[in-house]
DNA sequence: GCCACCGGTGGC
DNA sequence: GCCACCGGTGGC
């Protein structure tokens, strides 16, 4: 988590939303959302989902400073503490830039899977009537259903995952063993992928462990 | 029966 | 090797 230039990062608490519609629950399996500011390479924690989304959307043209975060907190400055240091009791992965802000009424959930599964996480949207999209064939076929959208566009929508920033927490495709008279070892290629995302991506989650951990 | 989660795989 | 898509299925 040390910091590089040029990167930013964001925060939010293990997030329960609800659809207005139905009263539904829908989960976030994302602890927190940090932004990492332009200028002193510092993470902040920013306080909301939506806000999160807001900056991620805009971070290419507009980077991410400690005085952004004095929306939320009045006297922030490049001088203070980072919000976040590395510790073992939370899993970071680096998400995608200048991914769309969900249109209004409409959630992007991100839900992250458990550890040595064939994928990181799933992306979904959840529509004002609580319908949930998997997939960009989904959506167009949502869209194209459902004539009361007018302005809404595929390109509004992503299903881009972020990256676990911790090795081997999926497992490989290819390193997969094959499984005979019961041996189910496991082996994983170990790469350095990891380092190659932290200097293209800016964006950072935070993802809340539940492994014995007592804050679960 | 529904749905959240997970695995498999085709395409690149 | 990664990503997008979608089918299977276990838990409710």
């Amino acid at each position: 988590m040390e910091g590089k230039p040029n990167r930013s990062n964001a925060a939010i608490g293990n997030k329960t939303s609800f659809s207005k519609k139905t009263s539904k629950r829908v989960w976030d399996s994302i602890a927190a959302y940090t932004v990492q500011c332009e200028r002193c390479s510092k993470w902040r924690f920013i306080p909301t989902k939506e806000k999160y989304e807001e900056i991620r959307e805009r971070l290419a043209e507009q980077p991410f400073f400690c005085e952004t975060a004095r929306e939320w907190r009045s006297d922030l400055s490049c001088n203070d503490e980072p919000d976040v240091i590395q510790d073992g009791n939370w899993r970071w992965a680096i998400d995608k830039p200048s991914i769309p802000q969900p249109p209004p009424g409409w959630q992007r959930i991100l839900r992250i899977r458990a550890k040595g599964g064939t994928k990181f996480a799933d992306v979904y949207y959840v529509t004002p009537s609580s319908k949930r999209l998997r997939s960009m064939t989904e959506v167009q076929s949502y869209l194209i259903e459902h004539p009361e959208y007018p302005c809404l566009t595929a390109s509004q929508f992503s299903f881009q995952i972020p990256s676990p920033l911790e090795e081997n927490y999926v497992r490989k495709r290819h390193a997969r063993s094959i499984t005979l008279h019961g041996d189910t070892t496991m082996r994983v290629n170990p790469t350095s992928w990891v380092g190659t995302l932290l200097h293209m991506l800016r964006i950072q989650l935070k993802v809340e462990v539940c492994e014995g951990s007592s804050a679960c």
